[in-house]
RNA sequence: GGGCCUGUAGCUUAAUUGAAUAAAGCAUCUGACUACGGAUCAGAAGAUUCAGGGUUUGAAUCCCUGCAGGCUCACCA
């Protein structure tokens, strides 16, 4: 049975038997823990059409549940609040129901498609916490629409060309020496990032020295050797010049080759890679196009501009006088071809930082002045930056924190942790690693995750590696708890059919509250896909661990004498640990059946 | 200067489609394993929800003003 919907239906019974009268929307909400019950209906609406102060009309809606509905076993009235309380009969009910039913919180599939867009780094640098952000936040996002049914595809764009991988280009040219992944030992990604920082060090003593002979620091910029020949490379690359395209092919495969690892290791996966030099040819040819048809304007130095004051915005460039793309333009054209791509798809989401919303509300204005009626379905899935507690997380000052560094300290971690534990001392150390690469990345994953993301975030490493509180190892840690008393039962041979669960007649407070969370379930990762927002799943996973872990410590298990009791707590702990898990899931989060 | 966002216990966060005495974690203090896993649980203490006005039966939430912080407004990406 659907509790939620039974009880709406009865309460619109009750309003036109005593009042003649429907309300559209029902205010129900979750009973504070001080009062009796466990769902609450405000009243001070429903006072408006039944004509009655909201106490009285409380009682009035209070008694007709409990002597038609069948659900409703008692009512307390405070204020204008009816706290209804549930029958125990009926969350067993619901209970089984649930337990029955294998796919409990699996949404049907109504053939929605939407295509998640995340990670989509520069191909100069390696990955680094912010990224983290964004690649987990992506990762659930998707997850999170399959759970509700939807056909996903999780694709990114790799900027793979422009002036940011010339200048690494530029520096390992100067100063390489030929060096590679494989000579030097360094991860590809990792090397290519270290000429980066390389590139940026020389341009500044550059810069330095142009300055003391009397050049101004804007000519300066321009005329330092080594940015020059950055540009130069630029230019060669899209001349399509032999020796360019060889070396910028076999860097950016270094970056690809690390990036691999470090994606492997997030457990984050794509169906499909898009290349910005593989766009930006078709974003010129509907630039121009939209030149032809009028939607944009050519100036006398051939640049082309959109025009959006209309829209309360600016004038934009989309293609320099040169002829040569700017990051608008490749972002109209890979937008476009995914459409190509995947025609079906009815929504498209691009997790971007919110430093982007200005570039994407463009984005999507100039693909509606294209004509493309999906522009209206693209979404701009904006999160806040990740600040140090020192601050904000700057590559000038080398405060950045990188990505590879990070999870292998979490996991580290981890295995310090559960080894002073000692409470898997007959593991091997294959399953020891195993562990604490799940226990270690779910903590960071959660720490990143819990956060709303549109907010900005501060990232505490000395918190962030905490195991305990509000944290996914604590979550995790109740789920391998619950998974040792399910080996116990089987190993008292204690079946539970479902025929059983409906002996048990009352229930204790504790086994309320956690099926009350475990029923609304569906509701919450609808909630979460609506607000684009796994924070949603994460609260809920660590409100559900918290309620079980009461559950735990105050009431029996094997203990009880209750045969029927002890079945239903055994069936009912299974639930709870299955449910952890999906939620936990929809995080790219891992649970453990032992820690 | 224009636009967008944020401001909640010492710290990190919930609650933001208006609803009851604002909810957790960390840190601090006090308790709980001869019972099913103490990475746990119970309890104490901790809040003028940035400030001031307004709307409402009711405001952390909506409106206005101010303050503080962030992002953005490139022929950069």
């Amino acid at each position: 049975m659907n509790l939620d919907i039974s009880l709406r239906s009865e309460i619109h019974k009750a309003l036109a038997a005593l009042f003649n009268q429907s309300v559209e929307q029902l205010q129900i909400q979750p009973t504070n823990k001080e009062f009796e019950g466990s769902h609450t209906l405000v009243c001070f609406p429903i006072a408006k059409v039944s004509k009655k102060v909201p106490e009285e009309t409380a009682k009035l809606v209070g008694e007709y549940l409990l002597t038609h509905s069948g659900i409703v076993g008692s009512y307390n009235v405070v204020k204008g609040f009816l706290n209804l309380v549930i029958t125990d009969q009926v969350w067993v009910e619901v209970f089984r129901s649930i337990y029955s039913n294998p796919n409990f919180g699996v949404l049907a599939s109504d053939d929605k498609e939407i295509m998640v867009e995340y990670s989509s780094p520069n191909t100069n640098k390696p990955l680094h916490l912010g990224h983290l952000r964004n690649n987990f936040l992506g990762f659930s996002v998707a997850e999170i629409y399959k759970g509700n049914g939807y056909k996903v595809h999780k694709v990114q764009i790799i900027n793979d060309r422009g002036i940011h991988i010339c200048k690494s280009m530029a520096a390992w040219k100067l100063f390489g020496n030929s060096e590679t992944p494989l000579s030097s030992g360094v991860k590809g990604d990792h090397l290519v990032g270290k000429y980066y920082v390389e590139f940026d060090k020389v341009f500044k003593s550059q810069i330095k020295e142009l300055i003391t002979k009397g050049v101004a620091e804007k000519d300066a910029e321009k005329q330092a050797p080594i940015m020059q020949l950055a540009v130069d490379m630029l230019l060669k690359w899209e001349a399509k010049d032999a020796d360019t395209i060889q070396l910028w092919k076999t860097m950016n495969g270094w970056v690809y080759e690390g990036f691999s690892s470090t994606y492997k290791r997030m457990g984050v996966d794509f169906e499909k890679l898009y290349y910005e030099s593989e766009t930006y040819l078709l974003g010129k040819e509907e630039v121009l196009r939209g030149v032809e048809n009028g939607a944009f304007i050519k100036k006398e130095d051939g640049s082309v501009w959109v025009d959006l004051t209309s829209d309360g915005l600016d004038q934009k460039v989309l293609l320099r006088s040169d002829g040569t793309s700017v990051y608008m333009t490749q972002d109209i054209g890979t937008a476009i071809l995914r459409f190509r791509d995947f025609p079906n798809i009815n929504k498209q989401v691009y997790t971007v930082g919110n430093e982007q919303e200005y570039h994407f509300k463009v984005l999507f204005l100039i693909l509606a002045k294209l004509g493309y009626s999906w522009a209206n379905e693209c979404y701009h899935l904006s999160y806040g930056m990740v600040d140090l507690p020192t601050g904000k997380m700057k590559s000038r000052e080398g405060t950045v924190v990188d990505a590879d560094d990070l999870m292998a300290e979490m996991v580290n971690e981890a295995e310090k942790q559960t080894r002073e534990l000692g409470k898997i001392e007959d593991m091997s150390d294959e399953e020891i690693k195993d562990l604490s690469e799940m226990v270690g990345l779910g903590a960071l994953k959660f720490f990143l995750l819990k956060v709303d993301p549109k907010k900005r975030m501060m990232f505490d490493p000395a918190e962030s590696i905490q195991l305990q509180g509000h944290t996914g190892p604590f979550i995790q840690y109740t789920h391998a708890r619950i998974k040792a008393i399910l080996r116990k039962a089987d190993s008292l041979g204690i079946l539970v059919e479902e025929g059983d669960l409906q002996k048990v007649t009352s229930l204790e407070l504790a086994e309320r509250e956690a099926l009350f969370l475990i029923n609304s379930y569906t509701n919450k990762i609808q909630e979460a896909a609506n607000e684009y927002s796994p924070a949603v799943i994460a609260n809920y996973a660590y409100d559900l661990a918290k309620e079980y872990n009461q559950f735990y410590q105050s009431i029996p298990i094997f203990n009880e004498s209750d045969a029927d009791k002890l079945k239903f707590r055994i069936a009912f702990s299974r639930v709870v640990a299955d449910t952890i898990k999906k939620s936990m899931n929809l995080l790219g989060i891992q649970v453990p059946e032992r820690m």
